[in-house]
DNA sequence: TGTTCGTCCATA
DNA sequence: ATGGACGAACAT
């Protein structure tokens, strides 16, 4: 038997191998083997069997192993896998090795049962140990002849195929956008849970596990479920994981994971919730995905139901809900309390520091006592780069933060990432000359509160710090007034009174967030409110009136403008976004490959969904990014023939264009 | 003409 | 991913 393998490497290619006589039986769709490519040893994965007949390589070689008992990714997780290759443009290898990576060591966690006569000799033996001292093909020849089954340590259930091909598919699935505010979001889940523990069927909770959110949530839950509530994340040991994984099988669990669990099987007619949608991270290591994504089509291809719960959705999920594919309930209480709303900017002398306004209302804060939060985008105290005319901050394309300036190479580049602007020496955007003033960060502001308003406790909360922060304020006490100081770290508070927000430099997100600029104000704004319900909230802008609040206190008029916005300029959820990156130590060279890849888009006739290239300085290379606004369908061919050049990255709909 | 270093290429 | 082929740049 001659089949066609998916090697677990970044390439597009797949190879054939023969089935050594005899192993036929044990091999089936993604099944684990072992190949050698270069003379090397490599995973990879089954991929379908091939027509001898037509068949003229001469040196086809043997499979080197056989490395699981049968494929641990079946029937519709195996579908979803395949259609994330597709949708990400990742080799299936890949996806299958990442889809894997959290139960790749099930053999240590089971045991043999003998079912057979001839099998006794094995009965009670670690699956692991077993195999090591018989022989792989011994096994395996026991388990498919029915002498053996396998059962795992934690839950005494007999470990099987868990593919359930096509009997009840998706269709009929619940897809359910729950709008509402924290507490009410909580109440939902847990009714939710409850249910469905009850009629030993499995809910999966996917939240961004950063920051202590996780440990937040889990808390809330665990008093709740006690002993049927189990952790998946990354961090934890590897042992509870396993643990998680084999029960999960059993049914019954809530089970709380990040990114990378949207994969874990057992979830047949068990629910997947994601919290706060907007804020799951797109996962970078090998397979870049959106667990978002992954989870609607998850509800398509198998039968479990989602739930999306936030106060600010991500807008795609959001036009979606337009269109039928999610159910969109509107829940919220909180948002129909009225904050008093107060408008002021930062006069231009007062930049770097507090402004005298701002100044009065945090006095005014500590007369009485109050707990109050001062939110601005910006971490760290710095100094920007702006133009004289329009006074827009210039900031790095790639991660937002502002630039620092070369004087002897006349360049201007970002410290944190490392690339270099090339001929940046007048505003991109209208051509004024660049100057530098210094702005407000969390540092900054936090140092100014210490040595203004000695005795007042102050609290910083960014990403690095937030755990400790929120163990410091349920530790505070309690009639005591203290001031919050915090980034985007701030919209992670779930259960914090505060009396005032300032905003400082709010409106400047969209200097660093590309197409999505205005949606990620809208879910800061909202999340801010929603996570600390102010009684006042104030917008400090660096100009007068620079954006108007009020555009983004009320969701279904915010979202209809945005989308009406996104579809006449062309971008998602209208269409995806892909972006092609070229990188070479040499601008020659470079070049070439760029023009290779010109040519390759030419000649499918998709030149037109093209923009760029730009050209960047990256760390003493070249790199240069294209655009691409268009289906996967159109697309794939082009991505599949350019994937395998050296030095070029394809993105996904890359987050901030 | 030999040596070293870095880029390209194929993997069954 | 990665080892070996290949070719440019350098030294002898």
């Amino acid at each position: 038997m001659i089949i066609r393998v998916a090697p677990s490497l970044p390439t597009m290619k797949t190879f054939l191998y023969r089935v050594p006589e005899g192993w036929e039986r044990f091999l089936g769709r993604f099944t684990r083997v072992k190949i050698h490519l270069s003379g090397r040893p490599v995973t990879g994965f089954v991929l379908s069997e091939e027509n001898e007949q037509g068949i003229h390589l001469k040196s086809i070689e043997e499979i080197k192993g056989i490395e699981d008992i049968f494929p641990l990714l079946d029937g519709p997780l195996g579908e979803l896998c395949l259609w994330a290759s597709k949708f990400y443009i990742t080799p299936i290898g890949m996806v299958l090795k990442f889809a894997l990576s959290y139960g790749l060591d099930v053999e240590p966690y089971l045991r043999i049962r003998s079912t057979s006569r001839d099998s006794l000799h094995l009965d009670g033996a670690l699956l692991s140990k077993a195999i090591k001292e018989n022989g792989r093909e011994g096994i395996l020849r026991y388990f498919y002849d029915r002498g053996i089954e396998l059962i795992d340590i934690f839950t005494g259930v007999s470990f099987l195929p868990s593919g359930t091909s096509s009997e009840k598919r998706g269709r009929n699935n619940k897809r359910l956008l729950y709008i509402s505010d924290f507490k009410e979001r909580i109440e939902f889940y847990a009714a939710e849970i409850e249910r469905r523990i009850g009629q030993n069927r499995n809910c999966l909770l996917l939240m961004p596990d950063y920051q202590g959110l996780g440990d937040f949530f889990y808390n809330i839950f665990q008093k709740r479920f006690k002993d049927r509530v189990l952790w998946f994340g990354s961090k934890v040991q590897k042992n509870k994981r396993m643990e998680a994984y084999f029960k999960a099988r059993k049914g019954g669990y809530l089970i709380f994971g990040n990114k990378s669990s949207v994969f874990l099987p057992g979830m047949k007619e068990g629910l997947i919730i994601v919290e706060r949608p907007e804020d799951i991270l797109k996962n970078i290591e090998g397979f870049r995905f959106d667990a978002t994504k992954i989870a609607i089509e998850r509800s398509f291809l198998e039968d479990v139901d989602v739930i999306f719960g936030s106060i600010s959705p991500p807008i795609d999920v959001f036009q979606e809900g337009k269109e039928g594919v999610f159910e969109m309930v509107d829940q919220r209480k909180a948002h129909k309390k009225k904050h008093e709303i107060i408008i002021d900017h930062i006069p231009s002398g007062q930049r770097g520091m507090l402004s005298k306004r701002i100044a009065d209302v945090i006095e005014e804060a500590i007369k009485q006592r109050e707990v109050i939060g001062i939110y601005t985008p910006k971490k760290i105290y710095g100094t920007s780069v702006r133009c004289i005319l329009c006074e827009e901050s210039i900031l790095c394309r790639g991660c937002g933060a502002s630039l620092s300036f070369n004087k002897e190479k006349n360049v201007f580049f970002c410290k944190a990432c490392g690339i270099e602007f090339e001929g940046l020496i007048k505003c991109p955007g209208c051509g004024g000359e660049l100057i530098y003033t210094p702005f407000l960060g969390v540092e900054s502001i936090e140092e100014q509160l210490n040595s203004m308003y000695k005795g007042t406790e102050v609290y910083s909360c960014t990403g690095e710090n937030l755990k400790k922060t929120l163990k410091a304020l349920q530790k505070k006490t309690p009639d005591k007034g203290a001031i919050i100081v915090g980034s985007q770290a701030l919209t992670k508070l779930c259960d914090v009174s505060l009396k005032r927000l300032i905003l400082i430099g709010w409106e400047s997100i969209p200097l660093f967030a590309g197409y999505r600029a205005y949606e990620r104000m809208f879910q800061t704004l909202q999340n801010l409110i929603d996570g600390t319900h102010p009684g006042i909230l104030y917008f400090f802008m660096e100009r007068e009136m620079a954006v108007d609040p009020f555009l983004y206190l009320d969701l279904h008029s915010f979202y209809e403008k945005e989308l009406m916005r996104r579809k006449s300029a062309l971008f998602p959820p209208y269409t995806r976004l892909f972006s092609i990156e070229i990188e070479h130590p040499s601008e020659r060279d470079g070049l070439k490959k760029v023009e290779r890849i010109v040519s390759l888009i030419k000649d499918k006739g998709l030149e037109d969904l093209l923009s760029g290239p730009v050209k960047e300085r990256y760390k003493g290379y070249y790199r240069w990014r294209f655009l691409l606004k268009g289906e996967v369908d159109k697309l794939y061919d082009v991505f599949k023939s350019i994937y395998d050049i050296k030095g070029v990255k394809i993105e996904a709909d890359p987050p901030h264009v």
